[in-house]
DNA sequence: TTCTTCTATCGTAAAATAACGATGGAAGAT
DNA sequence: ATCTTCCATCGTTATTTTACGATAGAAGAA
C-alpha cells in the first residue's frame, strides 16, 4: 500500500467516533443503516453520515441501497489489508535501522 | 490503548510527509536534527518543524538538545504500542461479529 | 565580541474537518 | 394520492491543519 492511500485510512481512522461505528458495524450480525447507528451515538444525523463518507471515501466501508434505507457494511478485506500495511509499514521501519544500529532490532 | 489516544496517533501518522520522516528518522544511525529532514523533503523548514511538532505530541517522537541544534528520535516502544493497538482493535472488531456470524471469523 | 548556524515560534493564508439544522427527493406505507 | 421515513447533501460556523516567510534567541565558531 502506498504511502498516499495508507496515510488515507489512518486518516480516516482518526476519530473516536469512527473507530467506535466501526465497532457498531462490525457487532450487528444484520447490516445497518444511518439512523441505527445515530441512535448509538449523541451526534447529530448529519453529522454520522458525513463521518460515514469519510469511511466511505477511504473505502473502509460500503454502502448498498435496500429500499428507502441505505446499508452500510464494513469492507473487511480493506480492514484486513490496512493492517498488514501498518505492520509492514512498522516492520520496515524497524528492518532499516537493524543494519546499522542492531541493539534496535530486537525492539520489534 | 484508548479509542482517544489510538486516534490521536492514527491521526498523527495520517500524513504521507510523516510517514516519511518516521522512514528517515530510523534509516539514521546517528540522530537527526531539523535540518537533515529539511533536506530530504521539499518543504520550509518551519513546515518540517510543525509535523515534528506533531509527532512529538503524539508522543512518537523524542527531542533532544545537543548543543544548537536538536536532535530527534524515535520511540519504539511507542510505536511498538501503537502496532499492537491497531492489531488489538482490528482483532477485537472482527471477534464481534465472529459470535453472530461465523463465516465473518475466517477472514481475520 | 561578532558572526554564523540552527530551529522553534509567530503571523498569515488557504484548505480541510467537525459539528449542526434544514431540506429535498426517494421509497414504502396507508 | 398522501403520508411518513430515511438520509445525503447544502449552508453555516468554528476549529484545525498545512504550508510559507520572517524572526528571535540560543549556542558554537572566528
Amino acid at each position: 500500500m502506498e504511502d498516499e492511500q495508507l496515510s488515507l485510512t489512518l486518516r480516516a481512522l482518526g476519530h473516536p467516533v469512527r473507530l467506535e461505528i466501526l465497532r457498531i458495524l462490525m457487532a450487528r450480525a444484520d447490516s445497518c443503516c444511518c439512523n441505527d447507528i445515530t441512535d448509538c451515538l449523541s451526534l447529530a444525523q448529519s453529522t454520522v453520515s458525513q463521518h460515514l463518507k469519510v469511511l466511505l471515501d477511504a473505502g473502509i466501508i460500503e454502502r448498498e441501497a435496500r429500499g428507502t434505507r441505505n446499508n452500510y457494511c464494513v469492507c473487511i478485506d480493506r480492514l484486513a489489508a490496512f493492517g498488514t500495511a501498518v505492520t509492514a509499514y512498522l516492520d520496515k521501519l524497524g528492518r532499516v535501522p537493524a543494519a546499522c544500529n542492531p541493539t534496535l532490532a530486537s525492539t520489534f
